[in-house]
DNA sequence: GACCAACTTTACATGGTGTAAAGTTAATCA
DNA sequence: TGATTAACTTTACACCATGTAAAGTTGGTC
C-alpha cells in the first residue's frame, strides 16, 4: 500500500521534530534541519504538514499519543476533596508540561507572527483551564474557597499560577527542580485559594 | 550647533517609536515604519540607534525619563512595614507596566531572536526584582514571612506573580481592571507570603 | 506495460533587519 | 566668501526562514 508508506514517512518527520526540539531548545529548529534529521526533502515535510505550526501541532498530538494521558490525569479526575484535586492536577501539569514544553516553546516564540501557531497555543492551554476550573469548583462545593474569589476570579488565579511562562522562569531560568515547582507552586495555590470560611 | 539638530532628530524618532508602539499593539512596528512617523529616512533611524533593540531600549528610557520614577517610587521605600511595602510595590508595578508594556511587548517578541534585546529585557527585569527582594526582607525582618519559605525562594515567588507574563494574562487576555489586577494580586502576593508564626 | 502516489530537485516570492556607499543640504569657521 | 563637514537622503544589496510552484524521478500497483 502506498498510504503505508507515506505513514511511515509522517512518523518519520514527527520523530525528528520531536528529538530536534528536545535536544537544541536554545536555537531554533527549521523546517530543513528536521527534513534533514528525519531523512527526507524540505518539501516532503510540506507535503504532509502545511506550515510550521501544523508540524508543531501534530508534533504535540505525536507526545500525547505517547503518554497515555487519560491514565495519568486519573487522580486529578478521582480526587475526592477540592485540596486533593489541587494537589493532584498540579502533579500532573508539572509532568506533563515537562514533557511537552520544547514544542511549546517553539509555538510560543511563533505565536505573534503566526495566527495559526497561536490558535494551537490558545486550544492546548485552554484545554488545561478546564481543569484549573474543575479544581476550583470542587473547592467551592467542599466550602473552602476562600471568600474573597469568585470561582472565574480563583480560576484565573490558580490558571495565573500554574502558566507555562511561570513555570519555565522558575524550573529553567531559576532553577527549581520539579519536586520543588511542584511543592512550592501547591503550598502557594492553596494557601491563596483556601480560605476558612 | 549641528549637535542641536541631531537631538532633536533623536526625540523626533524616540517620540514616533513611542507613539506607534502605544497606538498598535497588535501588530508590529517596524524600523521603517517609525522612520516614516517621525518624518525621517530609514537609515537616519540606524545613525541614531544601531539596532531595533537599541531603539527600543531608549524608548524605555525615555518613558522612565517623563515618569520621575523616583517620586512614585517613594511610597515603596518609604513603607514601614513589609506588608505596606508589598502594597506599595505592587501599586506603582501596576501604575508602571500599564506605562512600559507597549515597549516591553515589542522587545519580548523579538527576544528568542535577538541577544540584544534579551538583554535589554533581562536588565529591566531584574532591577524590578531587587524591588521584590526589598519587600520580602522587610517583611522576613517583621517576622512575618512564613516559615515555608527560605528569603530567595520567596523573592522568586513573589516575582513570580508580578510577571510581565501574568500581567498581560490578567489585565490583557482576562481583562482585569488595573484595580482588580492591583487588589487580587496584593491580598494573593500577602496571603501566600505571610505567616502568623 | 501503463499509471500514479510519494518524494526530489530547482527556483522563486516575501518581509524585515542591517550594511554599504554615493549624493544632498545647510550650518560653521577660517 | 568659500571650503569643510555634520546630518540626513537615496539607492542597492545581503541575509534568512517560510511558503509556493512546477517539472522530474522512483517504484509499488493493477
Amino acid at each position: 500500500m502506498h498510504s503505508e508508506i507515506k505513514q511511515k514517512t509522517r512518523a518519520l518527520i514527527l520523530e525528528a521534530s520531536l528529538q530536534l526540539l528536545n535536544r537544541r531548545q536554545t536555537s531554533s529548529v527549521n523546517m530543513a534541519d528536521i527534513a534533514k534529521a528525519a531523512g527526507v526533502s524540505r518539501q516532503t515535510v510540506y507535503l504532509h504538514f502545511s506550515n510550521r505550526a501544523e508540524l508543531l501541532a501534530a508534533t504535540l498530538s505525536y507526545i500525547d499519543a505517547k503518554l497515555e494521558l487519560q491514565v495519568r490525569l486519573q487522580p486529578a479526575i478521582e480526587a475526592r476533596t477540592g485540596a486533593k484535586k489541587i494537589s493532584a492536577f498540579i502533579q500532573f501539569w508539572a509532568d506533563y508540561l515537562n514533557e511537552i514544553y520544547p514544542v511549546l516553546y517553539a509555538l510560543m516564540r511563533m505565536q505573534h507572527e503566526d495566527d495559526a501557531a497561536a490558535d494551537v497555543l490558545s486550544d492546548k492551554l485552554l484545554t488545561a483551564k478546564d481543569g484549573c476550573r474543575d479544581a476550583v469548583s470542587a473547592l467551592d462545593d467542599d466550602g473552602f474557597l476562600d471568600l474573597r474569589w469568585s470561582k472565574d476570579t480563583a480560576t484565573d488565579i490558580l490558571w495565573m499560577l500554574l502558566s507555562v511562562d511561570n513555570w519555565s522562569m522558575l524550573v529553567i531560568e531559576s532553577g527549581w527542580s520539579k519536586q520543588q515547582y511542584v511543592d512550592h507552586i501547591t503550598y502557594a495555590a492553596k494557601k491563596t485559594l483556601i480560605g476558612v470560611n
